[in-house]
DNA sequence: CTTTACATTTACGTTTACGTCAACGTCAAT
DNA sequence: ATTGACGTTGACGTAAACGTAAATGTAAAG
């Protein structure tokens, strides 16, 4: 029946390599909503998958903020026309930053392919200086 | 003779849309080192690429720091062999955490396509209620 | 000559995203 | 009974990236 495991914050915080003092302040932020056992934090799988968009956006450059805005809309149930427009026209705009993005990627992609060919060159001239009579 | 331009604070705040606080900012983390004309900073063609390299930079979510790390290596002459490893390696996880977020953008613009299709298919139902017998 | 516009330096303020104690509870193992 | 290992809530500290205000210079325009 798929006991839908949960967590702890130690266990949550090993898996994605960060401190739990991190996690506690994603939930003071509103990010998390962690269920509790007495005193205890206790992470649904859902907490675990908003937790990994957080980490994402964070890899991203979003600020917490932003992040938080993100999942709201994505959690949100905009129903009316009005509601949908702007959930449409804030989509836009994210993909609108995120092809922009992809763009500077590829440029620095492409400048550090550059730069490792002139790093091969340069060793195995350095390297096997006679190799040219 | 391409007198190669010069700029003014205000031009390139202007151009690239931030302050001139910011750019005297960045003048000050080591990004940038304009002349002077008199106590004016004058822009050279080479400050506004830096200026562009380090945008580009903030826009993936880099440190100015990291930035400035980039921008010296790729203006570095290392020419030992050790150097040249190890700048190849730097280039090595620079180029992981590109890929990386490559990945990152590729779910989240699938993500997006996803509500993108669901707000679609419920401003039709909602502005149409009555297309279905 | 004074206003206007843009430049400068100095310096303190602010926001974000945590780090880092401190003081305490709790449960299992010795 | 005590010692860890792990959890908790404050509360204060901090680095980064500027914002903002103050005091000043200076060059062109009226």
């Amino acid at each position: 029946m798929s006991a839908s495991r949960s967590f702890t914050i130690a266990e949550l915080a090993a898996e994605f390599d960060i401190t739990p003092r991190a996690i506690r302040f994603y939930e003071d932020t509103g990010l998390l909503e962690p269920a509790r056992a007495g005193r205890n934090r206790v992470y649904s799988q859902r907490d675990r998958t908003r937790l990994k968009l957080t980490l994402r956006g964070k890899r991203l450059g979003l600020s917490l903020q932003e992040i938080l805005q993100l999942v709201r809309m994505y959690d949100s149930e905009a129903d009316t026309a009005p509601q949908l427009q702007a959930f449409m026209a804030v989509l836009q705009s994210h993909r609108a930053q995120l092809e922009q993005q992809q763009d500077d990627i590829r440029v620095m992609l492409a400048e550090i392919g550059q730069h490792e060919q002139r790093c091969k060159r340069l060793l195995t001239t350095a390297t096997k200086p006679a190799s040219r009579p």
